[in-house]
DNA sequence: ATGTTCATATTCACCTATAAGCACTTTGTT
DNA sequence: AACAAAGTGCTTATAGGTGAATATGAACAT
């Protein structure tokens, strides 16, 4: 399970540490790809799998589904971690999610999200996210 | 699986580097061919065989189909990577996709397409892609 | 407090993939 | 035969990716 907040940062190249205690369950090899509300995704070999089997289910004839899939697949590149715990994000990925240097790194159970770090304050900020919102949403899924 | 995004521009004879990430995956030899949204497709030659046997079942008797068919099977062009790592685009496809210079492969799962890299720019622009049909089409998957 | 260990940051050096230029070959045209 | 156009192959330069070494700093044990 993908879980926690870990602030680190890039280096002159694009690569960024994996936390040590993602590192485990994340997999040496791993995939990234673009996520929603400018972030990145990563997910585990196995998740990436589950993903791909359902994409490619979707028709070719249809607009929508050739636009889902060029979004995640185009955007999506395999990465290896180093003997030191690194890995390199591709430059569109990086320019995607406007990463410079400090970044947010946060597992969220089947993926890790990898965030700018502004962005990722800009996000938790009061206006965006209220944990009355939360609270109430938790109510409807009966939790 | 061919997965990614990857910035490259054609020689002075149209010729285009296929990026080394994607060369194992496409083969040696290949197939292009006209594309949907204005790009080129291309197929190693394992995928083309599939391809070519779901055109072969569309119903002779239909002009929609007949069209599509002919689209695909007319524009369809086999390359050869040389070992530089370079194919040539024909200029029909070249002019048909409007490539000059910059342009962008990506990998699609089963293709490549290769963009004119403004068109590619052009598509991925919010007006045309929003992250909320993403997002929907996220749910309905089950991600 | 001091020393040890582990995780992360930083720097540098090397190597590979790609870009670009040029020359040669082939093909088709006049 | 001479030429132009298109295709092929080689060479060199460079940016970006990769790996190693070292520095920093926090956590923990003595």
């Amino acid at each position: 399970m993908l879980i926690g907040e870990y602030e680190h940062s890039l280096d002159a190249k694009g690569r960024l540490i994996m936390p040590a205690k993602l590192r485990e369950d994340i997999g040496e090899k791993f995939i990234i790809t673009k996520g929603l509300d400018g972030c990145l995704f990563g997910f585990s070999q196995n998740e990436w799998a589950n993903f791909e089997e359902k994409l490619k289910t979707l028709p070719l004839t249809n607009k929508n589904a050739r636009d889902f899939v060029r979004f995640f697949l185009s955007g999506a590149i395999e990465c290896e971690i180093d003997k030191q715990g690194r890995f390199l994000i591709a430059s569109n990925l990086r320019e995607y999610g406007a990463m410079e240097k400090e970044v947010v790194i946060i597992g969220v159970g089947t993926r890790i999200e990898i965030w700018n770090k502004e962005s990722w304050k800009a996000y938790n900020s009061d206006e965006n996210i209220s944990a009355d919102a939360i609270a109430e949403n938790m109510t409807m899924l009966g939790i």
